[in-house]
DNA sequence: GTCTGGCACTCGGTGGACCCGAGTGCCAGG
DNA sequence: CCTGGCACTCGGGTCCACCGAGTGCCAGAC
């Protein structure tokens, strides 16, 4: 059992490694934090934080590091989530305020989120999955061929088109419109499949073919659109990562580029609360010496995407969460004003 | 003057320095080339070249290696561009094949330009200054709100609320959209303005003040999304630039995450062509010791935006300009028939 | 039992001495 | 104008000794 002190001890090792990026001798623990025991009762208390493998020697006579498994209990139990101050609070307000569009909220996200935490930022566009539909538009191109436009209440905008199997006149098509308007305005995407199903049947039979396209169309985009996008930011920092540096950097800067591994790394983040994956705990093998802090989002209640940092390990664990939790937040705000 | 051979030097000097990385000496040069003189005449050629500035010795008593203006020279008049083998354009013509919307063609671009090259790619989307409008789409949100969607011919689209002065009816509402497409459809998003600027007169007094706010979005979008946006890949292989990593890497990334000097150093490649810049020729300090290969693409004849690679000095001048040059060549071909 | 001061030991990093070899510039001769 | 020869330079690698931070252990104090 780990008594307070050496929890104590531990928590110093972290801090002062996170600020030196140095393995820490026990003398050195000792003059820096009061402690009020000697370097040697440190030197003891080590000991057994290694055993427990908690913190680790890089090399025989060198001071300690910890290990993934000793920044997990750091994060567990010896920090909390430190709060911004008033000033970087108002700053991530006044800049993401300034915010024009969607694109640009994620744009402006994820340099704020990179700035702050002097990290790789990623942000995940509001997910498609859980927004609800603001409108369905349908745009006559040429006689037989159509353009489909679906507004989700996030701000998202996409398009379709669609090529229909027989021309199809202006007051079906208005007619469709507003049919397919009244039964899924404010319905969550994924209740639209069952809400339209028996739409095509109300319609003539030389235009139920098209019905039918159209429909299938719509349904596509939902679950194509389904596959997020991301965007990340920040990679600058990756250059503070350590002194070794081609082998560190090269398979981060690989994983980031695959979003497909990113998007599945924050899916696995918890509903609620800040997430903390550390070193290993991340089962993509690029980002065995990164730590991932990542957090839920959303313009109400409830979470519509994840935004998040990737940094080394040795990171600054409450600040960094503090900063990716109130940049979250502000973020949720803006979504819900627009 | 420089005579033949002394042009021949310099061009062995730049491909065994490409391919090795290693500065190149005498010796190694009259054994890896038929240059047809002994290593004591190509150090004779090598002093004058370096004399003129064309080369340079990292250090007294090592070999050569090519400076910007070598590099140039090179560029100018040894090398020309190198076509890729039938193998490749199969690749590249059916990686692209695929793509299903812009942001998947732009997508599929830049990681494809990325693995030819083994470089950083970017890609610049589809510019709306030379674009032409396909579709103008009100939409009414709420009694007082709208929703403008612009339609491109490169399948664009762009949105933006709109909140009315007054309340707007439905009937004027489709008069506007029916006036405003048959003005701009088909048109350039240039001569736009001119266009609709008589547009508010010929509705009552009480529609008019919307009116005239819903041409002046309309007008604000173009202009804002003139600001062009564009995507990054392949930053991974930056791990490939040389051995004295952070300080040559971290400038090159910071200045990749500024998309404006980006999109500025893309403005001035020339209209037609393939664009080298090279080392201290690119404005921005970051990248002087990169170079970056440009050229525009389009879907019909002409080009609608850039796109081009970001590499070292020391890149494959003759290969990496055929690569661009073809990506850019079917990238065209994708936005034509789309 | 726990903490402390003392002590011998380990080992990584630094800096100097040294050598090797690739590469150069220069020169005299073909 | 080209060539072979020659003396010179200097960066990089190797070897080695030294230094110091840090450790583990132990005997003694509280």
């Amino acid at each position: 059992m780990l008594s307070e002190r050496r929890l104590e001890v531990l928590r110093a090792i972290v801090q002062d490694y996170v600020g030196t990026e140095e393995p820490v001798g026990s003398k050195a623990l000792t003059e820096r934090h009061r402690l009020g025991v000697s370097p040697a009762t440190v030197r003891n208390d080590m000991a057994v934080l290694e055993e427990e493998g908690f913190i680790a020697q890089p090399h025989t006579s060198a001071g300690r590091i910890p290990t993934d498994k000793g920044y997990r209990l750091f994060v567990d139990r010896l920090a909390g989530v430190k709060p911004l101050s008033a000033a970087e609070r108002r700053a991530i307000q006044s800049f993401l305020d300034g915010a024009v569009d969607l694109d640009d909220v994620v744009g402006r996200t994820v340099r704020l989120l990179a700035q702050l935490t002097r990290q790789v930022a990623v942000v995940q566009y509001p997910s498609l999955t859980r927004s609800t539909v603001r409108h369905v538009e349908l745009l006559s191109l040429a006689p037989a061929r159509l353009m489909l436009v679906l507004i989700t209440d996030t701000g998202r905008v996409e398009q379709r088109m669609v090529d229909c199997p027989a021309p199809f006149g202006e007051t079906a098509l208005a007619d469709l419109r507003a049919r397919l308007n009244s039964r899924v305005v404010g319905r969550r995407f994924t209740d639209v499949p069952q809400l339209v199903q028996d739409l095509p049947e109300s319609f003539d039979a030389e235009d139920r073919a098209t019905v039918s396209t159209v429909l299938a169309t719509l349904l596509e985009t939902l679950v194509e659109e389904t596959e997020e996008r991301l965007v990340i930011g920040g990679t600058a920092n990756l250059t503070r990562f350590g002194h070794d540096f081609p082998l560190t950097i090269r398979p981060v800067l690989e994983a980031l580029e695959e979003h497909m591994v990113l998007l599945k790394l924050l899916g696995e983040a918890k509903e609620s609360g800040v997430t903390v994956r550390i070193g290993h705990e991340n089962a993509h093998e690029g980002l065995n010496s990164t730590s991932v802090v990542s957090v839920g989002y959303g313009s109400g209640g409830e979470a519509v995407a994840k935004l998040g940092v990737v940094g080394p390990t040795r990171m600054d664990y409450p600040g960094t969460m503090g900063a990716v939790r109130a940049v979250a937040r502000y973020v949720g705000q803006i979504l819900a004003e627009s």
